[in-house]
DNA sequence: CTATTCTATGCAACCGGTTGCATGTCAAGG
DNA sequence: CCTTGACATGCAACCGGTTGCATAGAATAG
C-alpha cells in the first residue's frame, strides 16, 4: 500500500521515444497543422504510450497564459450562490478552463486577499456582489481582467440583475393590495443590489403615494437577522414588508408568526431571489432570480475580454418580475 | 480606460533594487532565518516599494509543490454540498490555499476528465461521493494524494458520514409508531451512501420483523425524482417511507399530497441529510448531517498527508443521528 | 598568528514547457 | 540546371522562480 508517486513524463522523454526534437512534440500538441501529418501521428502515439500529458504550470509560465478563472462570492452556503456557481462551472468547463472559488464572508478584507491570492494564477476572475471599494477593483481590474455582478462600477465590465424592475412591480401589487405603509428589510450596505432594492422601494412608494419604513437587519442576510427584525418591524405600523433576500423573508416569516401575527391575512412579505419560493409556508412571493443567465453571460463576457484585450465598459441588464405566491394576497 | 495591463515585477528587478543576487532575495521570502536580519529588511523593504509578489506558477513549476487543492462534488446546486464546500473553503483558506472546485454533474466520466484537469495543478485533492469505478480512483491516488469522502476504497484515506446508525434509528422510530411495512426510496446506484442506507434499511427492519420494500428512484436525486415516485410508492402498501435524500423526501412529500393521503397521519416520511429540515410543511423528520465536519476533517487529512507522504488507510466514521420532527408522528 | 569552522551570499543549473530564428529539403519556376 | 520559395524541423533562449554547491570573510580554536 506504499504511495510511491511516480513522476508523470516529461516532454523531452516524449521526444526521445518519438525520436523528434522537444519544439516538436510542443507542436504536436499546440499547432499540429504546422507540422506533417505523419510527424504528429509519430509523436501522439509516443505521448499516449508513455502517458504523457502537458503539464499546466510550465506551460503558464512560458505563455503568461492560465487555463484557470476564479469566482469570487460572499457566501456559498447563502441559496443564491450555488445556481449561479454551477452556471459559471458549466461554461468554464465547456471551455476547458479550471475553476477557482473563493468565500469572502461578505468580509471586503477577506475578498482582498483572495483576489491577491488568485491573481498568479488565472487568466481573469468574476467578482460576484463583490463588498469592496470601487477604488480596489479599479486596482485589481488594471491588473487582470475582472467582470462584476451585480456591482455597477463604470468601466469595469458587468452584468447586472435588474432587482429594480421587479420590487417596482412589488410595490405595485401591494398598493393594489390596499397596503399603505410598507418596509424593507435591508441587507449589506456595501450591497449593490441592497441599494437598488431600496431606491426602487422608494421610487415605487413615493409614485403611488405609499409611505415607506427602512428596518436595518444585520450585516449579514440569514433567518435569525430576518426573525429578530420581525417586532421591529412590525412597530413601524407597516403593514407589509419586502426583504433584502428570501432568507431574510423567511426569518421576517417565521418572527411575524412568532408575534402571533397571521401572513397573508394581517401582513404581507415579499422576498427576493426566489430560491426558497415553494419552500417556505405559507409559499413566499418573490422577486424571480436570473442568477443562472448571470453566470453564463458573465464567463462569456470574460472570455470576450480575454480574446480580444480591448473590451471596455459593457453593462449587461437582466430584468427581473414579481412572482406572486401566497404570503401577499387578501 | 485603456485596460493596459502591466506585468508585475520580477524577482530580478528586486535584486537588482536591493542590490543582491536573485537567491537572496528568493531566500528573503523562503528561508529568511537563512539571511542576515539586515540583508532581508533590504530586500523587502525593496519588494515592497516596487509592489513584488512572487510569481505561483515559476514557485510551483521550480518546487514541484502547489498551494492549490482541488474540491469534486457531484451537484454544486444540491443543497447537500454548500456547507461541505464552505467547511472545505474554511480550512483551505487558513493554509493559505486556493481551491479548485469541480463540478460532475453525477456522471464518472465528467469526473475523470475533470481529476484529470486539475491533477498538474495541486497538491492534493478531496472527492465528494465520488461516482468513479474503484480502479479509477486507486489509479489517480497513486498518482498524488487523493481523500474521499462517503465513498470506502481500501487503503485510500476517507471520511465517511454513517448514515447507516441514523437510518436504523429511523426504522426503530417507525416501529414504534406500528408501521409494518416501509419502503426505501433509492438514489444513485453508484453512490456508497445509497448502498449504505440501503443496507441499514435491510439490517433494521430484519431485526424488528418489519416488511421493507425498495422503490427506484431515477439516478439524479431530484424534487421530480421523489415526486413522480410517490405513486409507486404507495402501490406497495408501505405505510412509511425513507427517502435517499431530503431533497427526494421533499418531492416525495409533494408527490403523495396530490394523491390526497395526509403526511403524518396515513403515511409516514424520513429523509436524509437534514438539509430541508424546517423548511418543509409538514417540517422533514431527517437523518442528521455532518457535512461541515467531514470537509474540515477531509482536508485535515489531506493536509496531513502532504506533510508526511506515508499515510495509509485512514478511515474517519462520524455518527448520525435522526432528528424528528412532523411528518413521523401519530 | 595560523588553522578551522561557521555564516552569509553568489553562481549556475534546473523545473517543463514555448517560440523566434536558422537550417535543410524538395518542388516549382525561369 | 540553377534559383527561389515553401514547408518541416531543429536549436537555443526564455518564462520566474528554487536550491546544491562554491567561496569569501568573520569568528573561534589551538
Amino acid at each position: 500500500m506504499e504511495q510511491r508517486r511516480k513522476p508523470s513524463p516529461t516532454i523531452d522523454q516524449v521526444a526521445a521515444a518519438a525520436d523528434v526534437n522537444r519544439s516538436t512534440v510542443s507542436r504536436a500538441f499546440t499547432r499540429p497543422q504546422m507540422l506533417s501529418a505523419e510527424t504528429v501521428r509519430r509523436v501522439l502515439d509516443a505521448a499516449e504510450r508513455l502517458g504523457y500529458a502537458p503539464n499546466h504550470t510550465a506551460r503558464a509560465l512560458s505563455t503568461g497564459r492560465h487555463r484557470n478563472i476564479a469566482l469570487i462570492v460572499p457566501d456559498v452556503a447563502n441559496p443564491y450562490f450555488p445556481p449561479l456557481i454551477r452556471a459559471v462551472q458549466r461554461e468554464v468547463d465547456k471551455a476547458d478552463f479550471c475553476l477557482f472559488l473563493g468565500n469572502t464572508d461578505e468580509d471586503p478584507k477577506q475578498e482582498d486577499k483572495l483576489v491577491g491570492r488568485f491573481a498568479g494564477q488565472v487568466a481573469g476572475m468574476i467578482l460576484a456582489s463583490s463588498r469592496l471599494p470601487e477604488a480596489r477593483i479599479r486596482a485589481h481590474a488594471a491588473v487582470r481582467p475582472i467582470v462584476l455582478i451585480n456591482r455597477d462600477v463604470a468601466g469595469i465590465p458587468r452584468v447586472l440583475i435588474d432587482s429594480g424592475s421587479g420590487v417596482e412591480e412589488a410595490v405595485a401589487h401591494l398598493a393594489a393590495l390596499g397596503h399603505k405603509i410598507i418596509a424593507y428589510v435591508t441587507g449589506p450596505s456595501t450591497s449593490w443590489s441592497n441599494r437598488q432594492r431600496l431606491q426602487a422601494v422608494r421610487r415605487a412608494t413615493e409614485r403611488l403615494n405609499l409611505k415607506h419604513v427602512t428596518v436595518a437587519a444585520t450585516a449579514v442576510p440569514s433567518f435569525d437577522a430576518g426573525r429578530v427584525t420581525a417586532k421591529q418591524v412590525l412597530r413601524t405600523g407597516a403593514t407589509a414588508a419586502i426583504a433584502f433576500d428570501d432568507v431574510t423573508a423567511h426569518g421576517l416569516l417565521a418572527g411575524i408568526a412568532d408575534e402571533g401575527i397571521d401572513v397573508p391575512k394581517r401582513f404581507a412579505v415579499v422576498g427576493c431571489d426566489d430560491v426558497l419560493g415553494a419552500v417556505t409556508q405559507p409559499a413566499l412571493t418573490s422577486v424571480s432570480n436570473r442568477a443562472p443567465e448571470a453566470g453564463h453571460a458573465a464567463f462569456t463576457l470574460l472570455s470576450d475580454m480575454l480574446q480580444s484585450p480591448a473590451i471596455r465598459d459593457v453593462r449587461y441588464v437582466l430584468e427581473t418580475h414579481l412572482v406572486v405566491r401566497d404570503t401577499t394576497v387578501r
